[in-house]
DNA sequence: GCCAACGTTGGC
DNA sequence: GCCAACGTTGGC
C-alpha cells in the first residue's frame, strides 16, 4: 500500500509564483492580448534558478504590476513551457545582450507565460503590506526586490479569498 | 526624481 | 577572498 516515496519527485505537487513586470513596459493587458510570452531579460541568478530548476508547466503565477501607480497584484498567468535558453541573451542588438554568455553554454533560461485571468481590480502593495496572512509573502520583506518569488500555499488561497 | 537596498564587477 | 565602486530595482 501506497509504495515508494517518491522522493525528488515533483510531478503533483502544487507550486505557486509572483513575477513582477512593469505594466508600461509589458503588463497583464499585455499577456492578455498576445496570451502567451517568453519571460525573457532576467539577468538575477536566483530568479533564473527558479525557472531553470523549480517551475513546472501547468504552476500559478500572480502577475504582479511594479513602478505602477499603484504597484500590485493585477492578475493570473500560467507556467506554460520548460525552461529553455533566453534567446536574447545571444543578440548584441539585444538590451537584454550577455556577452559572456554562448549558445553552447548559455547563462539565462526562461520559461513562457500563458494568460489565465485579469482580476477585476487590482490587489495594491499597500493592501498586501496591510493583510496580516501575507506578512510572509517575500513582496513585503524589507529589501526583497527579487522579480519572481516563490508563494505558498497558504499565501496563494488567501489571495484568492481577496481577489475577484 | 529621489534614494535605500541589493547585486555584480573588478582591482588588489 | 575582500570590498569599494557602480548599476539596478522599485517604492515613494
Amino acid at each position: 500500500m501506497g509504495g515508494k516515496p517518491r522522493v525528488g519527485a515533483r510531478t503533483d505537487q502544487k507550486r505557486f509564483w509572483l513575477m513582477k513586470s512593469e505594466p508600461d513596459v509589458f503588463g497583464i493587458d499585455d499577456l492578455q492580448r498576445v496570451g502567451q510570452e517568453p519571460w525573457d531579460g532576467v539577468r538575477n541568478y536566483q530568479a533564473r534558478n527558479f525557472m531553470r530548476d523549480k517551475m513546472q508547466i501547468g504552476d500559478r503565477v500572480l502577475f504582479y504590476h511594479s513602478n505602477a501607480k499603484p504597484p500590485g497584484i493585477a492578475g493570473i498567468a500560467e507556467v506554460a513551457t520548460e525552461s529553455y535558453p533566453d534567446p536574447t541573451q545571444f543578440d548584441p542588438n539585444n538590451k537584454y545582450y550577455d556577452p559572456k554568455s554562448s549558445e553552447e553554454a548559455p547563462r539565462w533560461m526562461l520559461v513562457d507565460v500563458r494568460f489565465v485571468k485579469k482580476f477585476k481590480s487590482l490587489l495594491p502593495l499597500q493592501e498586501v503590506r496591510d493583510n496580516p496572512a501575507l506578512a510572509t509573502m517575500a513582496l513585503v520583506q524589507k529589501g526583497s526586490r527579487l522579480s519572481i518569488q516563490p508563494v505558498t500555499e497558504s499565501e496563494w488561497s488567501t489571495l484568492m479569498d481577496i481577489l475577484d
